[in-house]
DNA sequence: GTCTATACGACGATAGAC
DNA sequence: GTCTATCGTCGTATAGAC
């Protein structure tokens, strides 16, 4: 979604500053950390980011919407249902490094409305990827929409408690039970 | 746990603040929201808390503790599980009025160490009380353990969808689910 | 493209009148 | 107990040397 092109050295640049937000909200995240996580001082960060800290926010949000895109990219191939909710799965639990690190998500549910509206988008994507392996395991419309949303805030709500208390079970659980959620027929409602 | 009493002026006041930090998290929470949403001017607030921000988000998290340890005390009295896992779902929903308030535990896992371990401390006194009910209702210690830090987290990623997207959905059904998840054994594990 | 130096405003905090 | 006025400091942002 990102219009400016994205070259490998601002790969690492945006992976550095993502951590910082997401670990520290947005507003918590100063140029100073910005600038010490990154190793550019903070008038270099103006020259990759002219708009300021509020381009460098958008910039992190797009990239990792791609980024989690990607990661997500297998949930739209053929095949067989169980084993794409299996890979995603997979790919969930390298993003995010088994539950060690912070989710951007969380970060910006944490701030005013126009930043929600980024998470909002990430939420939305990543949910649209696990209803589709749901639809395609067969599950109704309906019922496939209500699996992904609740399985992403599963694991949402894992990362929450990885983040406070550095347990990362509910998230290693969250993941586990990720492929079975998304390709059998939830018992009520 | 607070050790400041506090009068019924103080509990208003402590809402109001604690609305704040919940919604736009510690760093977020600047005094001049602060003295706007609770209609005390900085000054008066540092009257209230002559220890600064500091000593707000400390009493916040005190009352917070206090709050919610009064909304899960059905938790310990004697009597059915399965009904007291009812009071429980109950008392959460009023508590985060049915999903529509901000999450405090969330706003401060978004900030540094020293501020997470007030959230660490509201995650673990919130998975004890749940706890209890599913020991009482027959689980192993193991299996209550696991089930219950898993509510939490269930309940707290349904919170950050409805935060995010203000789709309270997830929120309605991680409480109804509760009862269930609280009183029955788990299939795997 | 990265740096040092600096301007400027917002934030946390305090003094003192009422 | 609440207020207005004010003080440092930190954060955002810019200017200009290299």
């Amino acid at each position: 979604m990102s219009v400016r092109p994205v070259s490998i050295s601002d790969r690492n640049l945006l992976a550095s500053l993502g951590a910082v937000v997401s670990r520290f909200g947005v507003e918590g995240a100063s140029l100073a950390r910005l600038s010490q996580a990154s190793g550019l001082k903070k008038a270099s960060l103006y020259h990759r980011f002219p708009g300021g800290k509020d381009e460098i926010v958008d910039a992190i949000v797009d990239d990792t919407e791609a980024r989690f895109a990607k990661a997500m990219s297998s949930a739209y191939v053929e095949g067989d249902p169980a084993a794409r909710a299996e890979a995603l799965a997979a790919g969930i639990g390298e993003y995010y490094a088994q539950g060690a690190d912070s989710c951007l998500i969380i970060a910006l549910s944490v701030s005013g409305d126009e930043i929600r509206e980024g998470a909002a988008r990430c939420v939305t994507g990543w949910s649209s990827a696990l209803e589709n392996v749901a639809l395609d395991a067969g599950l109704t419309p309906d019922q496939a929409r209500i699996t992904a949303i609740d399985a992403v805030a599963a694991i949402e709500g894992a990362l929450v408690i990885s983040a406070t208390t550095g347990d990362t079970g509910p998230f290693e659980r969250a993941l586990a039970s990720l492929p079975r959620r998304l390709t059998t027929v939830p018992e009520s409602a």
